[in-house]
DNA sequence: AAAATAGTTGACCATTTGGTTTAGTTTTTG
DNA sequence: CAAAAACTAAACCAAATGGTCAACTATTTT
């Protein structure tokens, strides 16, 4: 299974997108995450591993508590992947670039 | 199951990933897609209907063939969440907003 | 009409996934 | 020391996933 799989097939689902959106770019014990839907602290717990194994987080164990912290690198890579496939990422790039050519006349006038 | 579960989910494999590539921004005939590892046609329909439930393609058939072509709109959900979740999309953004500015105070000069 | 091409469907199978419960370990706190 | 808190690991289970094959429909082509 190559590194994308691991990517997008941990963003698929509902939790670990909560859980990667709960941290952001802070930390937080594991037993705070808050799933949307109640589960086990054992539930959890895999769902953070899914997310450790894909690189989208690392634990960091202080006392009796594991403090999770979210690694934005490899969401680079999932959207690289996008935007490669199909320009359409550059579509937007092209707009933004327009939007400043503008801003730019108006500046010169 | 949301809709960026079924979008992620469909992008967390290699063979559809393949597919979406392939067919870039123009169409394919179903039996013209070619599976990383090879597999029967009937697999690659599994997949294609995968890709198609996410909304990430649409099939229409022509005479005995079905032309796949890509649907990009989805993507840019997918984009979107990556973006809103961590603001790592702004300062790329932010580099080429930086870019185009030196350029035009070159055009000035 | 017969055969080949393109696609679909259903039954089946092994593996993975998403969850549980129970029984632990380690670290604090009373 | 004893109890609570924070986490882990193992066994288990149901459902989803990724694949097969075989049988079928529909559309060309010869």
């Amino acid at each position: 299974m190559t590194s994308l799989d691991l990517l997008f097939g941990a963003l698929a689902d509902d939790t670990r997108r909560a859980f990667l959106a709960q941290i952001g770019t802070g930390e937080l014990p594991l037993s705070r995450l808050e799933p949307p839907r109640s589960m086990s602290l054992a539930g959890v717990i895999k769902h953070v591993r899914v997310l450790e194994e894909a690189g989208l987080l690392t634990r960091e164990k202080r006392g009796r508590t594991v403090w999770c912290r979210s690694e934005p690198a490899p969401l680079r890579e999932a959207a690289n992947w996008i935007e490669t496939y199909q320009g359409f990422w550059n579509e937007r790039l092209d707009a933004l670039a327009i939007h400043l050519t503008i801003n730019g006349e108006a500046d010169r006038a």
